[in-house]
RNA sequence: UGGGGUAUGGGGUAAUUGGCAGCCCGCCGGAUUCUGGUUCCGUCAGUCUAGGUUCGAGUCCUAGUACCCCAGCCA
């Protein structure tokens, strides 16, 4: 699939008139800024493709730049994930960088705003500070260490830095506004202090600069012009804009911009709902191909590119909006129909006889590997008297508008022989264990003679030469929640049985020779992938659109 | 409760900035098809509410309504 360009949107619009306007000299730098403390999921995608995509419709550039600002939850695994991730998603930041190589400029900018009068350290205990914060229509009250002077504050502060002070004893906080109605402009903090082990900077440092005093001055020093953010920041932008103001920087200050986050139906995308499922054991880890993460994705066959293509047509907007999942996977469905190999595959496999077949005889059919894409050519595949048909492909009593087999009805064996039912075998509950039937020899290849039509052609396998492997399917791991509404407990909606493994799968011989990783589709049942690690497992990436289960589902 | 943000068919998203409400997904119907897949054609269906300005309003004004975000030493 090549990706379409980008429609046009509201931030493609503000960096067009930036441009017009010479705001920053006809430069356009973005960012990714993940903090380190997950695997991307899903609705990463979305930022990732709205950042790296508009740097790359206007010629500029876009880092990945780490906001490694808190030393508990940060590791180097997630790093690392995150870069080969963003990799895999088809992007190459133009350079991998760290907000805690800032944390030496972040200081000394830190004894400016104190120098300036513009900060002070706050020895208040947490629950004083977020009782002088106030609360929405209620202002808040000013701190008793407000008003210190400069030079104690300074010596404070160089003492919270030398690692004096013990965790939460103090903190630094921008003098604005107590009364302000902006929540965020209330003498935020900007420094805390952690004795901890901080994944790059070790114990260099005791205190830690929070988001808010480290992310526009990042942005600010590497230059970024438009730092795109999702909207529950849009309240943080006065003080993004404030703590620049306070600044020795040029004019041309990087702008915020906040558009919508992404999310799914039927899909959850808190970090931390995500490791609860891994730490308790309820998926097999962060790839398992239930979760929403990337990795898992990929895993799963999802094509990097239909992820692409999906987040541009979906367009950046400031509305908040839950997308079908459903709607995702037409995408993939799409990507993978032009390119993905044909293979026949079993999945719920049922005895079909041959009863007029010559006994011993066995035949190969060509049959093509990909009617979309004729150069990729044919494969042979073995036929013989005794086969396996899918169980869902037989009725002995067909209900309403049912085209499959059924006593006395005939249909095509794809590519092979047209063949008609003429009675069924049962064990001893009624169960239907075999099918016999009569093949056509004159209809060799999958026609008649006499031009007659069937109603369909259903895929099969020689029992003689079929593999025999697993097959899993998944539901959605997380019921539904109603658009708008927010669900209950956490995990209460997680359907455990949302993965069903089927062991007892016939392939055709082919299919053992995928290539790990490979995604093909089993015809008339969807698109699998070949696990990389297991040779005969196959993962559904995504199902066919099924036209027969739509008439089921229509008939209750 | 104060502030901020957002409302366009079933789901998403456009509308040259006041000028024929378009596109995608889905649904439904039909054609093609050796995958009930794909492809093609067609149908259905929308501007949150109530007023106002105007020849003309999704767009401007007034008043409402609904939903989202903000009271971490998280990001």
């Amino acid at each position: 699939m090549t990706d379409a360009p980008a429609a046009n949107d509201f931030i493609r619009d503000i960096v067009r008139r930036d441009n017009e306007q010479g705001t920053f000299g006809g430069r356009v730098q973005t960012r990714f800024p993940p903090e380190p403390n997950g695997y991307l999921h899903i609705g990463h995608a979305k930022a990732i493709v709205v950042d790296f995509g508009i740097a790359g419709d206007f010629g500029g550039l876009c880092n990945l730049r780490f906001d490694d600002t808190n030393p508990d939850t940060e590791e180097t695994e997630y790093v690392d994930s995150i870069v080969s991730d963003i990799a895999w998603l088809g992007y190459a930041p133009a350079s991998v960088l760290y907000a805690s190589d800032y944390f030496e400029q972040l200081y000394a900018w830190a004894e400016l705003l104190v120098r300036a009068g513009k900060a002070y350290v706050d020895d208040s205990d947490p629950e004083t500070l977020s009782a002088q914060r106030g609360g929405f229509g209620k202002p808040g009250i000013e701190s008793a260490y407000r008003n210190r002077g400069v030079d104690e504050n300074l010596a404070l502060l160089r003492l919270m830095r030398a690692g004096e002070c013990p965790d939460g004893s103090r903190v630094l906080r921008a003098k604005i506004d107590m009364q302000h109605e902006n929540m965020q402009m209330r003498d935020p903090i900007m420094y805390r202090i952690r004795h901890a082990e901080h994944h790059r900077t070790g114990e260099a440092w005791t205190i830690y600069p929070t988001y808010d005093w480290a992310h526009g001055q990042s942005d600010a020093i590497e230059g970024v012009t438009h730092s795109v953010c999702t909207l529950e920041f849009d309240s943080h932008r006065a003080l993004y804009d404030w703590f620049l103001e306070q600044l020795p920087l040029p004019s041309d200050r990087p702008r915020q911009i906040e558009f919508a986050r992404l999310e799914f139906t039927h899909t959850v995308t808190s970090k931390r709902r995500l490791k609860t499922l891994v730490d308790d054991g309820l998926v097999d880890g962060w790839d398992d191909p239930r979760m929403p993460t990337l990795r898992a994705l990929r895993r799963r066959g999802y094509p990097a590119a239909a992820i692409r293509q999906f987040c541009r047509d979906i367009g950046t907007t400031r509305t908040n909006s839950r997308q079908a999942i459903e709607a995702l996977e037409s995408y993939v469905r799409r990507g993978l129909n032009a390119v993905a190999q044909r293979r026949m595959a079993v999945l719920r496999p049922l005895k079909l006889v041959l009863t007029n077949w010559p006994e011993g005889q066995m035949e190969h059919f060509e049959v093509a590997n990909n009617p979309e894409n004729p150069v990729d050519g044919v494969r042979s595949v073995a036929f013989s008297g005794e086969l396996w048909i899918e169980a869902d492909d037989f009725a002995e009593v067909p209900p309403p508008k049912f085209f499959r087999l059924s006593p006395g009805r005939e249909v095509r064996l794809r590519g092979a022989y047209l063949v008609t039912a003429t009675d069924v075998v049962k064990d001893e509950q009624g169960q239907v264990v075999q099918v016999n039937a009569t093949y056509d020899p004159g209809s060799r290849g999958g026609n008649a003679p006499d031009g007659r039509k069937v109603k369909s052609t259903m895929h099969w396998v020689s029992a003689a030469h079929a593999v025999t492997g697993t097959a899993a399917l998944y539901d959605r791991l997380f019921s539904a929640p109603v658009p708008g509404e927010r669900t209950g407990e956490p995990l209460d909606d997680l359907n455990p049985e949302s993965r069903y493994v089927l062991t007892n799968c016939r392939f055709e011989a082919a299919l053992a020779q995928t290539a790990p990783g490979e995604v093909v589709q089993f015809e008339r049942l969807g698109y699998f992938a070949h696990d990389p690690n297991e040779p005969l497992l196959f993962h559904r990436t995504v199902g066919l659109r099924d036209e027969w289960a739509a008439i089921q589902k229509r008939q209750g």
